[in-house]
DNA sequence: ACTAATCTTATCAGGTACCACCTGATAAGCCCATTAGT
C-alpha cells in the first residue's frame, strides 16, 4: 500500500534516529540526574565528552527524564532548579557557562534560512543536516532556530486579526 | 512497551539602543504534551 511507503520515506528523513545508550552511560546519567536535575551548558558539555554522547542528546535525555521521573518533589520546580542551578559550589565555569552562549547568524545565513523556512517549515533531519552544513553550525541550534521561527509566527497571526480591526 | 525525538507555548536572558524590542536558549506539557523507532 502506497501510504505505509510514503510515511516510511518522510518518516525516515524526517526524524534522527533514536540514540541508544549503554547501561554504563544510564548509569553516569542518573547519577548526574538524581544530583542535578538542571544541569547547565557548562555540565552537560562535560558529561558529553565523559559519556561520548553529543550534548544535544544529553538535554533531551534530561528534558524527558524530568517529564517522566518527577525527581520530586517537595519543593516547587522553582526550588529544584535555583538550588540545582546557582547553587554549584566549586565550579567555576560552570557559572561562567550556565547557558549556551547565543548563536548570531550573519545575513547571508539568515537569508538561507529563512528560504528554507518558506519552502518548509518542519525541515526533517535530513534537511536540517544539509542546512547546518551549508551555514555552517550545528544540527541543533537550525532545530531551534525553525521552532522559535514557527513559535513567532503563530503568535504573530493570532494577534494579527486585532490589529486589523485597529487600523 | 519503553523512551528518544519532536512539537507548541511560555519564559528567560543577552544584546542593542536607550527601557523596550528582538531573538536565541531553556523549560514544561497534567486524567503527567505527541509521535515514532527498537
Amino acid at each position: 500500500m502506497p501510504e505505509d511507503y510514503s510515511t516510511k520515506i518522510v518518516t525516515m528523513n524526517y526524524r534522527r534516529s533514536c540514540t541508544k545508550f549503554t547501561g554504563e552511560q544510564l548509569k553516569i546519567l542518573i547519577d548526574t540526574f538524581n544530583r542535578k536535575p538542571y544541569p547547565n551548558y557548562a555540565t552537560r558539555q562535560k558529561l558529553a565528552s565523559e559519556i561520548n554522547i553529543e550534548e544535544p542528546r544529553i538535554q533531551i535525555w534530561f528534558q524527558n527524564r524530568r517529564a517522566r521521573h518527577p525527581f520530586r518533589k517537595r519543593s516547587k520546580p522553582e526550588e529544584a532548579l535555583k538550588s540545582s542551578q546557582d547553587h554549584g559550589q566549586g565550579d567555576l565555569e560552570e557559572r561562567s557557562q550556565a547557558r549556551r552562549s547565543r548563536t548570531y547568524y550573519n545575513c547571508s545565513q539568515l537569508h538561507i534560512l529563512v528560504e528554507a523556512f518558506e519552502n518548509n517549515p518542519y525541515p526533517g533531519i535530513v534537511s536540517r543536516e544539509q542546512l547546518a552544513e551549508e551555514i555552517g553550525v550545528p544540527e541543533s541550534r537550525v532545530q531551534i532556530w525553525f521552532q522559535n521561527r514557527r513559535s513567532r509566527l503563530f503568535s504573530q497571526a493570532k494577534k494579527e486579526p486585532d490589529e486589523d480591526l485597529e487600523q
